[in-house]
RNA sequence: GCGGGUGUAGCUCAAUGGUAGAGCGCUAGUCUUCCAAACUAGUUACGAGGGUUCGAUUCCCUUCACCCGCUCCA
């Protein structure tokens, strides 16, 4: 998918990140740790401003979000309940033959015979083994090995579909019913063989052989010839240049997953994959002691949501944001920082109520209008106005901090992609240089999570609403039933899909359902959960761009400018004297940079050419320079402020643009632009 | 993890079985009245480990990282 082209604009990007001190390779001075990334000075700038955006954006400029802060190593129960000890750990199986992985629970099963071989030698060395049997110098062992070995298998000879015996060739209805024969005793027959394969081994002169098994899936109606192909195959990429296969006998399957559906060769036993960090606590490290760092951050907001709801002084619907490092143990980190083994969350879970609770309240509940951003919040809303409402907010956000909706895309999962417990999620996707990638997901989760903990800790989850159960007091009943019964439906759902027996989950759910008629409910969720790290790549892929510019001496020279939005830019602005050695200049460049430096990064330079500070300021995407000159002592020359002190020139990075600015007019003027 | 490619100053590139150069950058200084000016001085490298060899950056092996595919996701 990535061109050429977009390889090169991801080289300059990881390059300049590193010369400039945005990123660089973890541990490096060892030789680097892959799927681990350092921010360097300004990266680190950069990914604070982004934080602290997400943060005042998503709680302290709402009324219906509050914080949370929680560790990264949990009870190991938490990843169990919600799945993350199974999900994460999907057993994987490489094809044989061309290598390629599969997830073993994703293989399509497939009938058909399977073709069993139990390892090949050289064509030339069984030439030679068989001239020797007839009598003569082989050692008298051996001998009685390849005696025993001719009575219970046949080899298939080498390019052909012949069968061989010692002593005779096969017809194709004993060839049937020998391989038959020796399947049944398959176990005894392939040791034998691989014991005379081993001596082979051992005979220096008779070469090479291979004691590996082997086998191929025939669809009914494929010519034997393929799984002979397939196996030569196998055993040539094991070394062996001419190989004879040693055949075991056919084997009819049904549904079975442990061939390649691509080519029917043998994939590998299942190896399991964790994909979580395990570590251990407390000075032993037992299975007891086992516990896990968090592959993703929204869990603790489960865990810890009474609490949270008791102290906040919130009522559903709220929400409780958290950012923090998760880790996972990616199969293939890539792409940069893209796929970080130890990456940053911003999360958050917004609770909202079942559209029972809401319909019961409200009398009815509100339906989507259409596309785009639905308003103000409103009690009427159901989860679906709730997760469109969040979908465009977080998009807002994105533009706020200089992604324009033409860069990112949004993707609606298509319901058989979707999670069984999830509704709906979108992913807000952004066009990276190396592809369409996903920097972010809002999912609608139903109660899942909350039920989840309810269930696996014994502790309640629901919460209580005065406003429901007088509200469904008052319905009539008719009302009343249809409303429980939908909430019934939807419990049962849940619980049965957990595995828990029919009757029990009926009876579960018919409490759940009461308790819904007297106010009680798990609240539901939305979460829109970002990738910080992911951020911070976008954002550096969207402000890069390159600029060339011809000098008077016709010497063209390309230079960066990242042009990153003032809110998020390391640096807000860079003071500089236009001369070095002017002692006027420098004192007032400098005091300038220190009123400034209170209440914004700002930087000051006063060496080199004020040209070559200006590029050295784009590059890192400085979006104000601010020059102290002459004319700030003696005044302006000419146009509208001429004559005024105390100015200053103030340059745009996306354009050079000057304009002049009074000195004491500058801290209002750049604050009203970096926040 | 598998297959293919890459690995020499901060960056872009050279050269070589006899321990490495350039340009740009960076640091300091001189000079300089607005977009990588000039001059002077300084700065820094053969990814790591092992082997062959009198001697390895160069040949061989192993390993690590990065890039491209398979796979995975915030």
């Amino acid at each position: 998918m990535a061109e050429p082209k977009e390889n090169v604009l991801m080289e300059k990007i990881t390059s300049l990140c590193k010369r400039r001190g945005f990123i660089f390779q973890s541990s490096e001075i060892y030789g680097g740790i892959q799927g681990f990334w350092d921010y360097g000075p300004l990266g680190a700038e950069l990914k604070r401003n982004v934080k602290e955006l997400w943060w005042s954006t998503m709680t302290r400029m709402r009324d219906d979000v509050v914080g949370l802060e929680a560790t990264i190593i949990m009870h190991p129960a938490i990843w169990r309940a919600s799945g993350h000890v199974d999900t994460f750990s999907d057993p994987m199986c490489d094809c044989l033959l061309t290598k390629k992985r599969f997830r073993a629970d994703q293989v399509e099963p497939q009938s058909g015979r399977a073709f069993h071989y139990v390892g090949a030698c050289e064509a030339t060395s069984l030439t030679e083994f068989l001239a020797k049997l007839d009598g003569e110098n082989l050692p008298a062992e051996l001998k009685l090995n390849f005696a025993e070995l001719f009575q219970a298998f046949s080899y298939q000879e080498r390019g052909t579909s012949r069968w061989i015996s010692h002593d005779r060739q096969f017809s194709p209805s004993e060839r049937a019913s020998f391989a038959f024969e020796t399947l049944a005793n398959r176990e005894a027959c392939t040791e034998n063989i691989k014991r005379v394969l081993a001596q082979l081994n051992a005979q220096k002169a008779l070469g090479k052989a291979c004691l590996d098994n082997y086998a191929v899936l025939l669809p009914k109606g494929k010519p034997t010839e393929s799984a002979l192909a397939s196996a030569r195959q196998f055993y040539l990429s094991r070394g062996i240049t001419d190989p004879v296969v040693f055949f075991l006998g056919v084997e009819p399957l049904e549904s079975t997953t442990r061939f390649n559906p691509e080519n029917g060769s043998l994939l590998t036993p299942p190896v399991p994959f964790n994909l979580m960090f395990k570590t251990y606590v407390g000075p032993t490290a037992t299975e007891a002691d086992v516990a896990y760092l968090r592959p993703e951050t929204a869990q603790a907001i489960f865990a810890q949501f009474k609490n949270v709801h008791e102290t906040s002084r919130q009522k559903v619907p709220f929400g409780v944001a958290q950012m923090g490092k998760a880790f996972r143990n990616e199969v293939t980190p890539r792409n940069y920082t893209f796929r970080s083994r130890e990456f940053e969350q911003m999360e958050l879970e917004f609770f909202i109520k079942p559209d029972e609770a809401v319909e019961a309240v409200t009398g009815a509940v509100a339906t989507p209008a259409g596309k785009g951003h639905p308003g103000e919040p409103q009690s009427n809303w159901g989860w679906q106005l709730w997760h469109q409402y969040w979908v465009e907010e977080r998009i807002r956000f994105y533009e706020g901090i200089g992604l324009p909706r033409t860069t990112l895309e949004e993707y609606w999962q298509k319901p058989e992609e979707l999670a069984h417990y999830a509704r709906a999620c979108v992913d807000i996707l952004f066009k990276f240089p190396f592809g369409t990638q996903e920097l972010e997901g809002i999912a609608a989760r139903s109660d899942f999570d909350l039920s989840q903990h309810e269930r696996c800790s014994g502790k309640s989850m629901g919460i209580f609403d005065e406003e429901l159960r007088t509200a469904f007091g008052k319905l009539p009943p008719e009302k009343q039933t249809e409303l429980k019964d939908r909430y019934y439906q939807a419990r049962l759902k849940y619980l049965t899909k957990s595995g828990i027996p029919v009757a029990e989950a009926g009876a579960a759910a018919q409490e759940d359902a009461d308790g819904l008629a007297k106010g009680q409910y798990i609240p539901h969720v939305i979460e829109p959960s970002a990738g910080v790290d992911r951020l911070i790549l976008a954002l550096l892929a969207n402000a890069f761009s390159e600029v060339t510019e011809t000098d008077a001496k016709g010497k063209s020279e390309t230079r960066v400018v990242l042009k990153f939005h003032p809110r998020v830019a390391p640096i807000k602005v860079a003071v500089l004297p236009l001369l070095k050695n002017k002692p006027e200049l420098a004192a007032k460049a400098r005091a300038i940079f220190e009123s400034l430096r209170v209440h914004m990064m700002a930087f000051h330079d006063e060496s080199g050419s004020i040209g070559r500070r200006y590029a050295r300021q784009d590059e890192v995407g400085t979006p104000f320079c601010v020059t102290v000159d002459f004319e700030t002592f003696e005044g302006v020359k000419d146009g509208p402020q001429a004559g005024q002190k105390d100015t200053v020139t103030l340059r745009h990075r996306d354009d050079g643009r000057q304009e002049r600015l009074p000195i004491s007019e500058l801290l209002p003027w750049l604050m009203a632009r970096v926040k």
